[in-house]
DNA sequence: CGGTCACTTGATCGTCTTCAATACCAGTGG
DNA sequence: CCACTGGTATTGAAGACGATCAAGTGACCG
């Protein structure tokens, strides 16, 4: 059965066995704290819906009724100023948490830039779900964390680094999304944002941006086969230029 | 007992009862999660230690061995390039906590830029002290959350407003500094920190930061009596420039 | 007093933005 | 098949905002 929701769809977990046991996203989000034993509880409790690319699920200052948790595709977070001015704080992939508030509003909005899929969890049913699994509270202590370890690497990022520095940045982080620790990070990989988008996300405009990567094309850094494709040539050298030397 | 370690004076928590119990930064704090009854444990696993100004206390990238939970003073929160360009991510003042590390190193430096004293818990222990009392761990989470909230506030200043929407949000975030909720904030209060910090925290220059504010004392927007001293004349007019608008 | 340090003020410069034109690409329908 | 369209990316020229370089002021302190 599949419920038509405003621009969304709802999928019916009852179409499976308990949806959580087998989702992609366990093992990367913070499902993965909770016991086999204990996920139908887990999945009862959330709300699996897909929406569109270009749909925003999440509007900032709205009431935030609910928390989110990233099972396919990818969105972006973003803040806005009056006049339009737009500030990307991050790109959230598979597993990742959304929709942690201190206050009862969102502090940003959320829009899909491909086709997303999350389960969606109630406020209040998710507090009480924490009550009695401390380790998922544990859990979301460690990606608050994280999240904020990240944001201040980017504050770096917008108050200190050059175009270039950013982009070069921009790069060496993408090429690491989604790679799991061990492994080596990908020479090749695809930029699922627009150039708007990265630049919304560095602090810069689309013009700086696509300059900026085609000065690493001629200068042999990397190669762009597709518009939303790279692949790093000199990853030795887009590093250090990350990392504020030269 | 007053013991010298390295730069920093180690206060002796016998000198006194249970030193938790009437310390100023409880109510503004993580400890407050915790019960009277409860508090003499986290007496018994904190350090108390006061550093002078200009004192670098937590080190980016050094092994994170401690949480500190600041009961006086102010402190900068940094991170570094190669190069020497610095972003302050931060002021933490009284009550705040810091050193939740994701990795087993800090990810940023932490300066006194006055006298500081803090309560310094070794991580194993405090760790310990979690999982004994989960509301402590809650409110662990609250602050993290809110740290990153503000972060991306800080996030959308960096990458998207002009130096004079900067400083207007940094005078109106500073006229509220340690005001409790309720309460209207201040018209005149202290800048702890130099035109240096204030520029390294805003992505601007010293230059910058000091015209600016000159600018808007010929504007009539503000007062500087001292010049760590700041008078709002125009609470309205900053705060819809901070918000960007106009 | 001379010295240091933080801040202010002025003149010039450069990076990134803005404005504008052009190229590209996918999708649609004649 | 090809022209048309709308969105996205690239490229160029001019401009602005903030940075840099440099000098001057004022406070504090030995």
């Amino acid at each position: 059965m599949i419920t038509l929701q405003s621009r969304s769809i709802v999928l019916d977990p009852r179409s499976g066995a308990d949806p959580c046991i087998h989702c992609d996203a366990r093992p990367l989000s913070v499902c993965n704290a909770i016991s086999d034993a204990d996920l139908a509880r887990l999945g009862a409790t959330a709300i699996v819906t897909e929406v569109a690319a270009g749909s925003t699920f999440i509007e900032e200052a709205e009431p935030a009724h609910s928390f989110f948790n990233i099972t396919r595709g990818t969105a972006k977070l973003f803040k806005l100023l009056p006049d339009g001015r737009r500030q990307i704080t991050g790109f959230a992939g598979v597993g990742h948490f959304l929709g942690l508030a201190v206050s009862d509003t969102y502090a940003f909005s959320a829009e899909a830039i491909e086709p997303v899929r999350f389960c969606r969890f109630p406020r209040a049913r998710l507090r009480k779900l924490l009550d009695d699994f401390p380790a998922m509270e544990k859990r979301l202590l460690e990606v608050a964390v994280n999240e904020l370890v990240a944001a201040q690497e980017q504050m770096l990022l917008l108050g200190r680094k050059t175009a270039r520095e950013r982009l070069a940045s921009f790069l060496v982080m993408q090429s690491k999304q989604g790679v799991a620790c061990q492994h080596r990070p990908r020479m090749r990989f695809p930029l699922p944002m627009t150039r708007s988008d990265i630049a919304d996300y560095l602090g810069l405009t689309i013009e700086t941006v696509s300059r900026t990567l085609t000065k690493f094309r001629s200068e042999g850094l990397i190669e762009i086969p597709g518009q939303s494709e790279v692949l790093i040539l000199n990853r030795r050298a887009l590093e250090s230029l990350a990392g504020g030397l030269a």
